[in-house]
DNA sequence: CTCACTGCAAAGAATTTGCACTGAA
DNA sequence: TTCAGTGCAAATTCTTTGCAGTGAG
């Protein structure tokens, strides 16, 4: 089912500010914060309010056509999610996203946990940071 | 090393604030933003800026004596952090954290995915959601 | 046609900065 | 005694809300 279907299903109108957004979260090889998203329109040539923004995002979060990724400084911003489980890895270099899914080796380290501390655990939250092959590359050439 | 040698180590003060700060996240069982400590210390009878507050918690989190915690809706706040790679479970009743180690669990996945991506990964975030054993006989009650 | 959605402007939070004063070493 | 650290007040973000106008269905 595409994101218009999935709009449309929830009750919600399929808008251009909606569009616009998941235009530009399509288009972003990085996470994208409220302003981020903003100003990219404004640069496409679209108008659209900053409000929209936010609201629009935070529909989309709930209808899960987004999700949060996390920055270790405390920051977060949005990436398109595609369908199904899935964690990021994060380039501290450049800040390209890539999904990964393997929820399955999460398993053993869940049952695990659940025994030793009692919680019932129905939820989790896993990213990796590191280095994209580009900029791995980079910092190669930098040092040498 | 405690943590005060830890700051004095780092060439920094041992000043009243900072004790504050860290007496409050010490007793504190849930994850707190800046605002609840400086409300806790307020509670408490001592008398320190909330502007002291953010200082410290950027300072201390620098350091590793604090860490972050992420909520899905995309909010943090800052819990005590043990010496040593520790992840935590939150429990979605009560806000209760408890620390859990077993990165070595993550291994396998770690080096399937640097594999996969090409990605060099040299970090990762990792929660999990839950109930706490207290908030689970709460729920099974109230249906009961 | 209707009502959900938009965009402005304004309110409200959250966080940071400038600066004179204070207290840890 | 000295300078790192504090706390206030003000500035700067960041995010939310009220409300009249607009356009998707």
């Amino acid at each position: 089912m595409s994101w218009q279907e999935q709009l449309v299903e929830a009750g919600y109108r399929l808008t251009r500010p909606r569009r616009i957004v998941m235009e530009i979260l399509n288009n972003a090889r990085a996470p994208l914060v409220p302003s981020a998203v903003f100003k990219r329109a404004q640069c496409d040539g679209h108008s659209l309010g900053l409000v929209s923004v936010y609201r629009t995002l935070a529909l989309l979060l709930e209808l899960d056509l987004v999700t949060l990724v996390h920055f270790s400084e405390g920051c977060h911003a949005y990436v398109l999610a595609s369908p199904g489980h899935h964690h990021h890895i994060i380039c501290s270099g450049c800040e390209e996203v890539i999904e990964f899914s393997g929820a399955e080796d999460l398993d053993a380290l869940t049952a695990r946990v659940q025994q030793e501390t009692g919680f019932h655990i129905d939820d989790h939250l896993l990213q990796f940071y590191g280095l994209c092959p580009a900029c791995q590359q980079a910092v190669a050439k930098k040092i040498s």
